[in-house]
DNA sequence: AGGAGGACGTA
DNA sequence: CGTACGTCCTCCTA
């Protein structure tokens, strides 16, 4: 059942802040549970195999033998689901030289004779054969979570045979588990039929002689085998058990065993469950979870002086801001206009909530229905949320700024960002919805019933009456339960970010949150709101020009087959180029499906062929995908004529931002096609030009002021082209004497030494042989070895620290790096490479972004950042300022931080994004 | 309808 | 067997 669990659930959304995985123990706690509640036990116990070779072993050397070893990350969670017994008073019973199936046998057994009611729960057929009227088993059929309770009808419905009979039809086709073969040929139907016939295994032995046809023959030739599996697979009923059947009598755990391996094992909500469970079963017991704070009761407010009453009672002391949002898109068909619903959903009400609630006090908290708010309300409420001096604590600044920002109202002010915080706390996760952020670092839930104590949560309006429950019209759009979520919510968002708070200094991250982080939000927030402007003509212009370029090779590349193909499929194109076309398949690189298609395939297969289908489809291949992105930002051009990004700040683990929606990090540059995409990009009305200012070699550099390396950061300082300096070393060669080739190869390398190069992964994209890319390599490393030398540090590092950390103190934890897994672990050490050279430059350009910004205001000029794209930034520059600009720009990005060589920054201006670049 | 897999755009 | 991302398409399954 624990390996089950593994498999049924993902390891990667199991697994606690020191790198253990916990999947299984979390499946296999929640199956526990679940049986508990459902079954009511009065007795209990639970069997394990031991990792030593029992009596099977010693009559059959292969028993269970070709098994695989188990996953790394299966690797003591048996262990943990033992100490999960343990904290439950539940015995985990083992017995030397057996199986966790002779355990339950013997217990079965025991029983049985006391005419027990018995149910097994195990996913080992061996256990069929114990089933009786009173014995009945619960056999999985997916996962931990389903399965089927099978009595004797339903063993024999399933399995052919009555209970007592499984084994010996088991003996007669094997057990492929435990590595037990049976007879050639003959499966359940063939065993279950000579069964009826005549009565055993044993009687099938004696008349072997009379079966007929290749089925009988086989029989005859495979009897010791059957012999052996008979002899194997009877379980052992009278063991002696360390822990008698009447002592497995379940007891209510005791509270304080269970909190610290919970905290552990980072189980909360499944610790809530666990008392839950077991409050219910031991009503007497003292198991229900804490306590959990009051809901405070919420006036709903609808004049300016009520709002302004309460929030001047608490001005000075953060107040938890939570919004409610229209969730009338819920509804839709699909989750793409689903998502899209909910990034678009209006704020209709907030709900302000202070952190010391007093009962007493005749408003704890209140709720405002923006939706039918007067303007008065409104602008009483848009004072408070731009003064600097009334704090709020929100989770996700970002997103509340903008839903508010759509409405006219500005929010400013906001001291802590719950969002902000976990994601610094725990860079790698992905997800930091708000309610699994409370149950991981409060263990309490974000459920309104929780709160309410049983009762109805009931909002009240100014004049003391209650509101009528469920009565939507309320606040227009927004129920009774849309206001206790958001009340729970901003109740909450205090002791959250006390909590994240105090984590953060524990790893002296807190100038990370309110120095970077924090204020970079409201400058995100301004660039999103702002966005860029497209010209749609262009856009169009080019979307037809792709179109026709689509067209024009698709045919041609029908035409070289004979027939229509979808070229936009792998599936079908592995059809046509290795069987249609019959190109050589030799050294061609597979995936799961197949051979590959990508380009560096179809560019080999072009040099070994010259196949002209190939041509026509590269060039459908990229006039595809520029029309795509070209398609996708004519969809996304808004009502403004600009388009809006949407950073994503918390979802990089290396502290990278990304865009989305559409992404205007991956615009295309490379190709002249896809650069034209660029030039669609303009600056927009009431600004002169666009801006484009960008690091050069920002990594690179990074990597010369960390490693020390004196002949790096020489050459930087040196301003030579980079690539030559460093040829020149490597070579032997004078500085101008550097080949074009030879400035590519070395180009290729230091860029691949920041993401882990090895000298196979360089001698492949050079197309040259190892040896002499491992050549190149030594010969880089003798003339610049503080690299290598910083490179090895830096995962050694991180072994014995378990995390990475930046230039600025960002932290990135990689657990893998002490797995078993060869595999996971050089990808960890990777990772634990590029991690703080790429998070530096990260928390550089953040650092220049808000420096920038700040610098813009003070020089009281208009001019405005748009875009970031990792190294780059572009401005949308006011008419007459461009010069102070450039100089502002250029000075902020190069002092952003200081550096043992200096931070070059490349300026350039232009109608539109791409003449701006160049 | 939704997920997996493949492919490919950026730094 | 080079890091970090997001999006699109096709194909398959529920």
């Amino acid at each position: 059942m624990a390996f089950r669990a593994f498999y049924a659930l993902p390891t990667e959304s199991f697994r606690t802040s020191t790198g253990q995985y916990t999947n299984a123990v979390h499946g296999f706690t929640n199956m526990l549970l679940k049986l508990i509640r459902e079954e009511a036990p009065t007795h209990i116990a639970l069997a394990f195999d031991l990792d030593t070779p029992t009596f099977r072993h010693a009559t059959y050397d292969d028993y269970k033998g070709g098994r695989e070893k188990s996953p790394a990350e299966f690797a003591g969670q048996i262990d943990l689901i033992k100490e999960v017994a343990a904290a439950l008073n539940i015995p985990a019973v083992t017995v030397e030289g057996y199986e966790a199936d002779d355990i339950v046998a013997t217990y079965v057994t025991q029983a049985e004779a006391a005419q027990w009611q018995t149910v097994i729960v195990s996913g080992d057929r061996d256990a069929l054969q114990l089933v009786t009227e009173n014995t009945h088993l619960d056999y999985p059929t997916s996962g931990v979570s389903k399965s089927v309770r099978l009595d004797p009808a339903g063993v024999e419905a399933k399995y052919l045979v009555a209970p007592a009979k499984y084994r010996d039809l088991a003996a007669l086709v094997g057990e492929s588990a435990d590595n037990l073969p049976g007879v050639p040929k003959v499966g359940p139907k063939t065993a279950a039929k000579w069964l009826g016939q005549y009565g055993s295994a044993r009687g099938i032995i004696e008349h072997a002689d009379e079966i007929k046809g290749k089925a009988g023959e086989n029989l005859r030739a495979a009897l010791a085998d059957v012999e052996r599996n008979l002899e194997l697979n009877r379980l052992v009923t009278d063991l002696e058990l360390p822990v008698p059947l009447q002592d497995c009598v379940l007891t209510a755990p005791d509270r304080e065993a269970v909190e610290p391996l919970f905290d552990a094992l980072q189980f909360n909500q499944i610790r809530e469950r666990l008392f839950d469970t077991f409050a219910a079963r031991f009503p007497g017991a003292e198991l229900a979870a804490k306590p959990t704070q009051a809901l405070p009761r919420v006036q709903v407010v609808s004049t300016a002086a009520e709002f302004t009453a309460f929030t001047g009672e608490h001005h000075g002391s953060p107040l938890g801001l939570a919004l409610c949002l229209d969730r009338s898109g819920e509804s839709l068909s699909t989750k793409a206009k689903r998502d899209e619903a909910a990034r678009g959903a209006e704020v209709l009400a907030l709900v302000l909530v202070p952190a010391a609630i007093d009962p007493e006090t005749a408003v704890p908290a209140i709720a405002v229905p923006l939706a039918e708010a007067d303007a008065d309300l409104e602008a009483a409420v848009d004072a408070w949320l731009a003064d600097p001096d009334a704090p709020q604590l929100v989770h996700d600044v970002k997103d509340a700024g903008k839903r508010l920002a759509w409405r006219g109202l500005s929010l400013r002010g906001t001291v802590e960002d719950t969002l902000l915080s976990g994601y610094l706390v725990q860079p790698d996760r992905r997800n930091f919805a708000f309610a699994d952020l409370v149950t991981q670092h409060l263990g309490s839930s974000t459920e309104p019933a929780d709160y309410i104590g049983g009762e109805e949560f009931a909002p009240q309006s100014a004049d003391g009456a209650q509101l009528d429950l469920f009565d939507q019209d309320v606040i227009t759009g927004v129920t009774q339960e849309d206001m206790a979520r958001a009340a729970v919510h901003a109740m909450l968002l205090h002791p959250l970010s006390a909590a994240l708070h105090d984590e953060l200094t524990q790893r002296h991250a807190e100038k990370l949150l309110y120095e970077l982080e924090l204020p970079l939000a409201e400058i995100l927030l301004q660039m999103e709101l702002t966005g860029i402007a497209v010209s749609r003509e262009r856009l169009e212009a080019l979307d037809a020009e792709f179109e026709s370029s689509i067209t024009a090779s698709a045919r041609a590349a029908y035409a070289v087959v004979g027939h229509e193909v979808n070229l936009g499929s792998p599936k079908q194109l592995q059809q046509v180029l290795f069987e249609e076309l019959g190109l050589p398949t030799a050294g061609v690189k597979k995936n799961k499906t197949g051979y590959s298609t990508d380009v560096e395939t179809l560019q080999d297969l072009l040099v070994k062929t010259e196949n002209e289908f190939l041509v026509h489809l590269m060039n459908h291949r990229d006039a595809s995908k520029l029309r795509q992105t070209v398609t996708g930002l004519i969809e996304a051009v808004g009502d403004d004529g600009r388009v809006h990004t949407t950073y994503a700040q918390t979802v990089a683990a290396t502290g990278r931002l990304s865009s989305l929606h559409p992404n205007l990090q991956n615009i295309p540059v490379r190709t002249e096609s896809g650069r034209k995409i660029r030039d669609a990009f303009v600056v927009g009305e009431g600004y002169q030009t666009l801006l484009t200012a960008d690091y050069s070699q920002i990594e690179m550099r990074i990597m010369a002021h960390l490693s020390g390396d004196q002949a790096l950061i020489d050459a930087f300082r040196a301003g030579e082209d980079l690539h030559n300096f460093v040829g020149a070393r490597v070579f032997g060669v004078g500085t101008d004497e550097v080949s074009a080739e030879q400035r590519s190869k070395i180009k290729a390398m230091s860029y691949g030494l920041v993401y882990g190069l090895s000298s196979f992964g360089l001698s492949k994209q050079l197309g040259i042989g190892v040896d002499e890319a491992r050549e190149l390599m030594n010969e880089y490393f003798v003339r610049f070895g503080a690299v290598r030398d910083y490179l090895q540090n830096v995962v050694a590092q991180a072994k014995r620290d378990g995390f990475t950390s930046t230039l600025y103190g960002r932290r990135r934890y990689l657990p893998d790096l002490t797995s078993d897994n060869r595999q996971l672990r050089q990808m960890a050490e990777r990772a634990a490479l590029n991690a703080p050279i790429q998070g530096s430059a990260a928390d550089i350009i953040k650092r220049a972004m808000i420096d920038v910004d700040a610098g813009l205001r003070e020089g009281g000029l208009s001019s405005r950042v748009l875009l970031q794209v990792h190294d780059e930034l572009v401005l949308e520059v006011a008419p007459g300022e461009q010069e102070r600009v450039e100089a502002l720009v250029t000075e902020k990005m190069g002092s952003a931080a200081e550096l043992a060589v200096p931070l070059d920054v490349h300026v350039g201006v232009g109608e539109s994004w791409h003449s701006a670049a160049h």
